[in-house]
Parts: C-alpha cells; sequence; structure tokens
DNA sequence: CGCATATCCTGACTGC
DNA sequence: TGCAGTCAGGATATGC
C-alpha cells in the first residue's frame, strides 16, 4: 500500500505526535510483525523504557530514533498502519499485532491484516544515523543531492526496463506502483523504456516528473485507493488517488491527448500507461 | 546480470 | 445468498 508519499504523511503524524513521548509497555502478539526478533519479550525489552527523540523516513521505512541510540523501524507494506489513539479503552481494530502504550497513557497502534510489514528495533549507533539493514536502499528522491545527475548514474548503467528500475527499492528509494506509473507518464516515458538508452534530457525529465509528482502526492496527504486501506495515524485518508494521471483509470480518457489508457501486466504488477503521451 | 514466477497473508470484489 | 476464483500499494528467493 504505501509508498514515499504515504509514508512521509505517516512520518509527520508520528513527529508531531510521539516525540518526547515514552514507552511505558509494549504487547506484540502479532509474531509476524516482529519477526526479526526472537519473541514478544525480546522485542519489549528493546523498547519499554524508551523515549522517542525523533522520527525519521528512509525511503518506505519508518525511523523512530529513540534515547539509547537504538532506532525502532517500521515497514508498512501492503496493508499495514500506524495508528495513534490518546484513548488506550478504545475497542482496537483487528488485525491489531503491536501496541506501544505511552506513559501517559496513549497507544500507538500497528495494525496488518496480511502481516507482510513489519516493527524491529536496529541498535545501529553509527556516526550518520544510518540503519545498517537498510544499507542497500538507494538515494532519496527528494534530497537536494539526488540530482539528475545522480538519477541518470543509477538508471543508465543499468540494461533493465524504466519501472522495473523504478520499482528496485536499490536503484532509488521509496517508489512503488502507484507512483511508477504516475512518474512515467509524467515524464513521456513508457515504462518499458529501456534504461540504457535514457538520453540526459530524459533522465531530466523523468528527474522533475518524480520530485513534482512525489511532492504533490505528499502535499494531499497521500493516495488512498478503494479499499480504504491507507490512513495516515489519525485515521484520515489522502486524496491523491483524485490527482492521479494513469493509475487504476484503465478504459478512461487521457486528460492530456484523450487516448485511452491501457493498462498490462508488467513486472509482475498492474502498469497503467497512455499510449499517446509515452514513448 | 535481467527477468519471470512464487511466496508470505487477509479481504474485497467479480461472476456464476 | 453462496462460493470459487482473482486481485491488491511490497520485498525477497529461486531458477532460467
Amino acid at each position: 500500500m504505501p509508498e514515499l508519499p504515504e509514508v512521509e504523511v505517516v512520518r509527520r503524524g508520528l513527529a508531531r505526535g510521539v516525540v518526547g513521548r515514552t514507552v511505558d509497555a509494549v504487547e506484540a502478539t502479532g509474531a509476524r510483525s516482529i519477526r526479526r526478533h526472537a519473541d514478544a519479550d525480546e522485542f519489549g525489552g528493546a523498547v519499554v523504557g524508551r523515549t522517542v527523540r525523533r522520527v525519521d523516513r528512509r525511503g518506505k521505512y519508518l525511523l523512530l530514533r529513540l534515547d539509547d541510540d537504538s532506532v525502532l523501524v517500521a515497514h508498512l507494506r501492503m496493508s499495514g498502519q500506524l495508528i495513534l489513539t490518546a484513548d488506550a479503552t478504545r475497542p482496537r481494530a483487528r488485525h491489531t499485532h503491536v501496541v506501544l502504550t505511552f506513559t501517559d497513557g496513549g497507544q500507538l497502534r500497528f495494525v496488518d491484516p496480511r502481516t507482510f510489514g513489519e516493527l524491529f528495533v536496529s541498535a545501529t549507533r553509527s556516526r550518520d544515523g544510518a540503519v545498517v539493514e537498510l544499507a542497500s536502499l538507494g538515494p532519496e528522491p527528494l534530497d537536494r543531492a539526488t540530482t539528475p545527475a545522480v538519477l541518470a548514474a543509477r538508471l543508465t548503467p543499468r540494461r533493465t526496463r524504466l519501472k522495473s528500475a523504478l520499482l528496485d527499492q536499490r536503484t532509488i528509494a521509496g517508489i512503488g506502483n502507484i507512483y511508477g506509473d504516475e512518474i512515467a507518464f509524467r515524464a513521456g516515458l513508457r515504462h518499458d523504456h529501456r534504461t540504457d538508452s535514457l538520453t540526459p534530457a530524459e533522465v531530466a525529465r523523468l528527474h522533475a516528473a518524480m520530485v513534482e509528482v512525489l511532492d504533490a502526492a505528499v502535499r494531499c496527504g497521500g493516495s488512498s485507493l478503494a479499499d480504504g486501506q491507507y490512513v495516515d495515524v489519525d485515521g484520515r485518508a489522502g486524496t491523491y488517488q483524485h490527482e492521479h494521471a494513469v493509475f487504476a483509470r484503465a478504459g478512461e480518457p487521457c486528460l492530456r491527448c484523450g487516448r485511452t489508457i491501457e493498462r498490462v501486466r508488467f513486472a509482475g504488477r498492474s502498469t497503467h500507461f497512455c499510449p499517446g503521451c509515452q514513448h
């Protein structure tokens, strides 16, 4: 479900909601959600008593930096949600697998029907705050340091297709199926455009499209699709789905040229594009 | 190396 | 209304 924009919106909610708060108790009833840990006690032992210092994001991962320099890492995968509630007595949603209760009585709940998501504590204390488990992630799309030249250096040496490269988190971190399609459309490039044939002008368009699409999506609070899975920490849906040019618009006219948006299976994922605007 | 496929799960939706 | 089949925002392992 969530890609960079959705994860960034959740990060902002957590930054407002949990920084400075101290974990009083942890209930980890879903073993799969903490699968990198031996058991619930071991996971709880790493979190209880800790105060959240700040919340960062790396690609689609959330990093809750704790006061012992460890990091509580969260990935929502397809169906995960992190929900804040001030009232611990409020009924828990079905598939609530991990609950952190703060000393003030509020809670952070991890809800995840498909159980693909996970929470783990990384003991990493590297100087720059990097999490060793996430070392293979590519650069951040919205970092100023991620210039068109950086993007070109990561794309053009590879002999693959544009969408495969965009979905590969080692190329660039945070882009998933929705934004891969939207970025390719805005750049005027087909999903199956070969990365090794991208010209500097095409990479420049791709870079601009990437920044514009992701920025706009963050400003809209992310994309919430028909199943209503994605919501922020307060349970609110995003609105960027109304701005989608191609994703989930198969059979509808392209808003730019009027041709019919197509949907194909590519790289194992549903892929949407305009046959008139993308080459 | 690149690519397709299967896998981990539950739930929503489609068509009979 | 019930039920089988299909599909889903991600990441990873495997085999060609």
